[in-house]
DNA sequence: CCGAGATCGTTGAGATTGTCAATCGTTTCC
DNA sequence: GGAAACGATTGACAATCTCAACGATCTCGG
């Protein structure tokens, strides 16, 4: 029926050990280990009062670049409005101030206050054992491969 | 501020360059790198009416270890709620059945229909072609790397 | 200089998805 | 035999995604 079922089929399936369709789809690998790494995440910075996306925010706005919102947007790959909402969360805490953008009045430069610089530097602990957590199983140099391969599928350059 | 800002701080920052506060961070890279595999995939298999999720449990459906619902929310993650909708649409469709599990009357064991077999098939290609798309900048090699270790994250043994 | 078209942030609506509690029928296990 | 656990389902609610529209500004050709 499929055209080319499985190239390796002399590998043996192991029958019934996992359901193997999908188990080996980047995609599909993708998206679950994402879903773990979000989880956990989500769950450790919730002692801040931040989950993965505000945090995202926030730490880029500790970031020299001074970002713009359009800019967060981009980078997060996030519907502008959805950028207003967690700017709005974020300096309604005072963590975040919005700066009209001197070089284009039409923009905002989202940067953070020094609370918010203090609950991102917090937070980034949490993340950070958090993560180790999730990723605990590589080693060192794995995660610096998987890190680079990652990197390139989501930043493709041409 | 920040405790350990930077082990690395030799390397160069690039002022400028990149918004740098995430782009070495796995959670965040993982959750891009999904994003844009994600929706490159939900582009691709509406062709046959499809969505990554429903695509998803089609495809396991026509695997011989005649998932029940509940390995089937326990694989792809998500609420059990979530997989009867699922399999609603797919059964509606006639791409899926129902059958009781003979050896627990609770379960339910979701088998793709013939109909749903040529479906499954022909989206795997679609989704084959869509894949090499958005990973085409991988090496085969590369490609193989990284499916080992994100499925190291996907399914942690510990 | 001016005006058309594009851009940035914002608002709001509607669809999709995520989360959770409650229930029914069944199974497990003491 | 009966209590507790489990699989599927339903329903309600929150969170998120997706789009269209709009005002204020910028850009750029004429």
């Amino acid at each position: 029926m499929a055209l080319m079922p499985k190239p390796a089929d002399a590998v043996a399936p192991k029958p019934g050990s996992r359901p193997s369709a999908l188990s080996d789809d980047l995609s599909f690998l993708l998206a679950r280990a994402n879903a773990i790494s979000l989880a956990a995440g989500n769950a450790a910075l919730a002692a801040h009062g931040l989950k993965a996306r505000s945090y995202s925010v926030l730490l880029l706005t500790t970031d020299e670049a001074r970002p713009s919102q359009r800019e967060l947007a981009e980078f997060l790959r996030l519907d502008p409005s959805q950028v207003v909402s967690l700017v709005d969360d974020l300096q309604s805490r005072g963590l975040v101030e919005r700066r009209p953008d001197p070089a284009d009045r039409r923009a905002n430069v989202v940067v953070a206050t020094e609370a918010g610089r203090a609950v991102a530097a917090a937070a980034r602990e949490t993340a950070r054992r958090a993560e180790e957590q999730v990723h605990g199983q590589l080693t060192r140099d794995e995660r610096q491969t998987l890190t680079e391969l990652l990197r390139v599928l989501a930043f493709p350059e041409a």
